[in-house]
DNA sequence: TTTATATGTTCTACATTCTAGTATATGGAA
DNA sequence: TTCCATATACTAGAATGTAGAACATATAAA
């Protein structure tokens, strides 16, 4: 009952908790935005589809096709939704930490 | 006044917490060990020793020669104690992370 | 009916981090 | 003086992190 956990790189877990959060509207684009916003950071759009898609081979989210912007066209959004197993894979790599950092007093904002 | 913030990576995060945990206990077999247990995985001292020195190259932690133990013998003690810069690093991944978890309702334990 | 432009993804390459395994050091006990 | 337990240092390969340029395509404008 106890295979070794499969434990989320720093990336790709802010990765994959954006898909979560964006919920309907997570695709590449969109994606990169909101790790931008969250990491306060510049964020290259490559560095987040090599991501997705490893992450994605990995079983933990899956992708299709949507379509493009309405108004304005352009190419079609590739959307994203975060599987079972990326939910557990996000619950892993927390656990781990938490039973670490549990007591410890260092300011760790956990709201 | 900002910085692009400096983020760890996963295991760099669950050492730097382990020493922080041991407190004046903390030398390189026994953070192997606290690592283990947390991670409820089988970590390689080499793992642990490549990451401590990586974290102190970077200024988040010193370490200095302490003595072997009193009644085995043995090589002498390589301790470590986490630096004000280790903390902040700790605030700064964490941050992020929570800044997109928050409200997320996927049975993360924040305990 | 071309051309421009905004929107979005794919590809490629390199840097950093992760990880295991092996070698080395050293103090006390036999 | 050899052995053993305790510990750290070194090396190399795999996985992850990261940037940037190239490519694709639907609408709007000329």
């Amino acid at each position: 009952m106890s295979e070794p956990k499969d434990y989320l790189g720093h990336f790709e877990e802010i990765v994959l908790l954006a898909v979560m959060r964006l919920a309907e509207n997570a695709y590449g684009a969109k994606i990169r935005q909101t790790v931008s916003e969250a990491t306060e950071r510049d964020v290259s759009i490559g560095a987040v589809y090599a991501t997705l898609d490893r992450l994605e081979r990995k079983g933990y989210l899956k992708s299709w096709q949507g379509e493009a912007t309405p108004e304005r066209g352009g190419r079609a959004k590739r959307y994203f939704r975060v599987e079972g197993a990326g939910v557990q894979a996000l619950n892993d790599t927390n656990g781990a930490r938490n039973r670490l950092a549990r007591g410890l007093d260092f300011g760790l904002d956990v709201a």
